[in-house]
DNA sequence: CGGCAGGCGGTTA
DNA sequence: TAACCGCCTGCC
């Protein structure tokens, strides 16, 4: 069943692309296929002729079994409710030099994930890079998560339930080939499958395998915490070439003052513009 | 071959 | 509390 929404400071490669998710895969015609918690979908934007960052949303849902109405689903994934215009224009007012990075990423949105989902991924991504943090995940959910739908001949499966994983040996992970972060993801699954996943609001950093860094993206992509700010290597460069400054904790001291309410939404732009536009980011792309 | 990738846990001073 | 080190893996 389709959906379809109008939209306006709205771009499928800012959003998927600017490095809070890591299951969507553009097409060659700029549309995206992937899947959100346990909703396989193909997502269309047909921007207007005036603004391309405004324009038609359609999202057509490919899941194995009637999900019923999935409209407020995908209306809260994209975070349609929120007025990026009057974001932008404010976190521009704040700060002359990250009109720059805002300007790059136009329309840039923050997904609205699941918390067991981005529980998950985070812990993957540590010390690792995005080709392979994607690879782990897809392997994961083909192993061990559930059968959710197919695309064009593409099945996409869910990321194992909490139980699943905590059922799991790190002989059984082997084959995903996560490293030692196998030992954190079974312990993910036992302390969400013993806790629930509301253990998350009072101990998220109690997981191990989740850190400072960690931590803050799974609270800015799936807790709604918007103030968060995550510094990770690449926020460090763009940090230090715009701003000039070098150390993590002047970088969130600034953050805070300067962003506040608002840092994650700037840590997004800034985290995009750089790796899009720096050499190392080119290469990297090139892939 | 060493270096590195969206850090973290553990140890040490 | 801060600084440092080793780490699975895959790709340069």
């Amino acid at each position: 069943m389709d959906q379809k929404y109008r939209v306006k400071d709205f771009g499928l490669a800012d959003i998927f692309e600017c490095g809070q998710c890591f299951r969507w895969e553009r097409a060659a015609d700029g549309s995206y296929e992937g899947i959100a918690g346990a909703h396989p979908a193909k997502v269309v934007f047909e921007p207007s002729a005036e603004d391309r960052y405004a324009g038609l949303l359609t999202v057509t849902g490919f899941d194995r079994e009637d999900p019923g109405d999935l409209s407020d689903f995908w209306s809260d994934y994209f975070d349609l409710g929120r007025d990026y215009g009057a974001i932008k224009a404010e976190l521009s007012r704040r700060d002359e030099i990250i009109r720059e990075a805002i300007n790059f990423g136009e329309g840039i949105r923050l997904l609205d994930q699941d918390r067991w989902e981005a529980l998950i991924s985070f812990i993957i991504s540590q010390n690792n890079n995005i080709p392979r943090i994607r690879k782990n995940i897809d392997g994961l959910s083909e192993l061990f998560g559930e059968e959710a739908g197919e695309i064009g001949g593409r099945k996409y499966h869910s990321i194992p339930a909490p139980e699943k994983l905590a059922s799991l040996t790190e002989e059984d992970l082997a084959p995903v080939r996560l490293g030692y972060r196998a030992r954190y993801l079974i312990e993910a699954g036992r302390a969400i499958s013993e806790n629930g996943i509301g253990y998350l609001d009072e101990h998220l950093d109690d997981i191990c395998g989740v850190g400072p860094k960690v931590a803050s993206c799974i609270s800015l992509f799936s807790m709604r915490r918007y103030d968060a700010f995550p510094i990770d290597t690449w926020v460090k460069q763009v940090m230090e070439k715009l701003y000039g400054i070098t150390s993590k904790k002047e970088m969130a001291a600034f953050a805070e003052k300067t962003f506040g309410e608002y840092g994650g939404f700037a840590q997004q732009y800034l985290f995009y513009y750089i790796r899009e536009t720096s050499a190392c980011g080119e290469k990297h792309l090139a892939k």
